[in-house]
RNA sequence: GACCCUUUCAUCUAGUGGCCAAGGAUGCUACGUUUUCAUCGUAGUCACAGAGGUUCAAAUCCUCUAGGGGUCGCCA
């Protein structure tokens, strides 16, 4: 039998970075079983806003590229089929209406809490014929068993046992006779022919409700896997607070979807020592009994770690593209490679790459004070005027970083100078700052014209 | 409060009774490379939550304690 496999969200507005995690590894392991990965939008409250909702997954799940298999399914839509099973259980006797109003409900718990107790149904419509009271829609309960155990091995966590007494009766149809969530999942999970069911393990004690839901329709039971949470840094439940959690978001920032994916697959999975994965050893090694056990708690560096890495290794040609999001429009211009080449390894978000481009193509507006301090003093401004001179009178061609550095070293073996005495006025003049790629890859990228250009501006500014 | 899950460096993790005086990665700190910054390289830093058992031998098995998380809806 072929591995299916689903991400079942609610209808929330965006796609949430602990979920696209479970997505993620539902989705490598139907492929890397050549099984199928469905969609499937839990909307049964209300169809809110549900196809807004499918479009930001979407869009999220095209950045990252993942994909899923057939069509999306809309438990709004399928109301009628559920209605079936509700209709059937009742026929049965595994199901029976409860009179009980929310007031009443309120106060059994209420009760229950002040005995110590979990609260839970108690169970008084269970087998009720009499006269039902007037002037209450019913909910639709399930009968639960009563006693012994309800067990199941989880792919995750091993076997959880959890006493039936603990689950109690539960509504599958409230008194305006929508279905409720634990009764659909079960119900379209055996439909579309789950066969292994990967989420997040706050949903592990749905579990056991589920199972009393597949068990009464006579539904065989896909294998479980309850993923912990991803946590912040201080260990406790990621929200909004704490920084991204829409994964559109990443991509704002300037992260490659790839090395989300990798932070991502990493955290609560691991292949022995292995950091680095391409999302195609990513199919062919994942594998759910891998999954940690315990809760992770989602640190940023590492994922900038394995951004730097990934732009290094992204040819050039595709961050250009990517770049053109960032305000940086490099695809033709004529020395690509070398910028390129000069800046991935300063910028570990794209954020960040592009204010190193930028950095080059525009001429400075002004110059970092400290740099000026420690650069333009002593003769600097004269040997600025020497290398204009010698730019301008230059005979060989000045293409490529090594015809600029054979100027600079003409230049220091005449003034009898070393590198720095040149370097730091010339980077200054160049960028405005003290850092970034080698001058001779700088100027080589910008030209002769446009460097003699900057350091003309820079000497006039040399009180 | 009840029930369930969980606990190895600051963080992500390897580890399924001897190969572990615990390995890798990130971070951090040095040093080297570099005319600068970054990259890169080398080294260092740092952990089995605690207490009892079982065993010739325990990070690994058992018990208890403590911490963390989750769940207790006519939400999903």
């Amino acid at each position: 039998m072929s591995t299916v496999t689903r991400f079942a969200p609610s209808p929330t507005g965006y796609l949430h970075i602990g979920g696209l995690r479970t997505a993620l590894f539902s989705w490598l392991w139907a492929r890397h079983n050549d099984g199928k990965f469905l969609l499937r939008i839990e909307d049964t409250d209300r169809a809110r806003n549900s196809e807004e909702a499918l479009e930001a997954i979407i869009k999220a799940f095209d950045w990252v590229g993942m994909n899923y298999d057939g069509d999306v399914v809309y438990q709004s839509k399928r109301f009628d089929l559920y209605k079936q099973y509700i209709d059937q259980l009742l026929e049965e006797g595994k199901a029976y209406k409860c009179y009980m109003s929310k007031e009443e409900l309120d106060a059994l718990r209420e009760a229950q809490m002040a005995r110590g107790e979990r609260p839970r149904y108690d169970g008084r419509y269970r087998d009720f014929d009499g006269t039902p009271p007037e002037g209450i829609d019913p909910v639709i309960r399930i009968k639960a068993p009563k006693e012994g155990m309800i067990t199941f091995v989880d792919g995750v966590k091993g076997e959880i046992n959890i006493a039936a007494d603990e689950v109690d009766d539960f509504i599958i149809a409230r008194s305006d006779g929508t279905p409720t969530y634990n009764f659909v999942v079960a119900i379209d999970d055996a439909l579309m022919g789950l066969t292994d069911v990967i989420r997040g393990d706050d949903h592990l004690y749905n579990t056991p409700k589920q199972i009393v839901v597949y068990n009464a329709l006579g539904f065989k039971l896909p294998k479980f896997y309850h993923v912990a949470m991803i946590n912040n840094e201080q260990g406790k439940k990621l929200s909004k607070r704490d920084g991204a959690t829409d994964v559109m978001e990443y991509k704002a920032m300037g992260y490659l979807p790839e090395a989300l994916l990798n932070f991502l697959v990493r955290l609560g999975w691991s292949h022995g020592d292995q950091e680095i994965f391409s999302v195609e050893e990513m199919i062919s090694l994942f594998d759910p009994k891998d999954i940690n056990k315990s809760a992770s708690s989602y640190s940023p560096d590492k994922l900038l770690w394995l951004n730097a890495h990934y732009i290094k290794n992204t040819p050039n040609a595709k961050l250009a593209e990517m770049l053109k999001d960032f305000g940086v429009d490099i695809v033709e211009h004529d020395r690509l490679e070398m910028l390129l080449d000069a800046t991935k390894e300063r910028g570990k978000t794209l954020v960040e790459l592009s204010q190193q481009i930028n950095l080059i193509l525009n001429a400075p507006s002004e110059y970092d004070a400290k740099a000026v301090k420690k650069a333009f003093k002593g003769d600097a401004k004269e040997i600025l005027v020497d290398f204009i001179a010698m730019l301008q009178t230059w005979e060989k061609p000045l293409h490529l970083p090594s015809d600029y550095h054979a100027v600079l070293e003409a230049l220091v073996a005449e003034k009898e100078i070393g590198f720095g005495k040149i370097g730091m006025p010339l980077r200054v003049a160049l960028v405005g700052a003290l850092t970034g790629p080698g001058v001779d890859e700088m100027m080589a990228i910008i030209g002769v014209d446009e460097t003699i250009e900057r350091i003309e501006r820079a000497v006039a500014s040399i009180s």
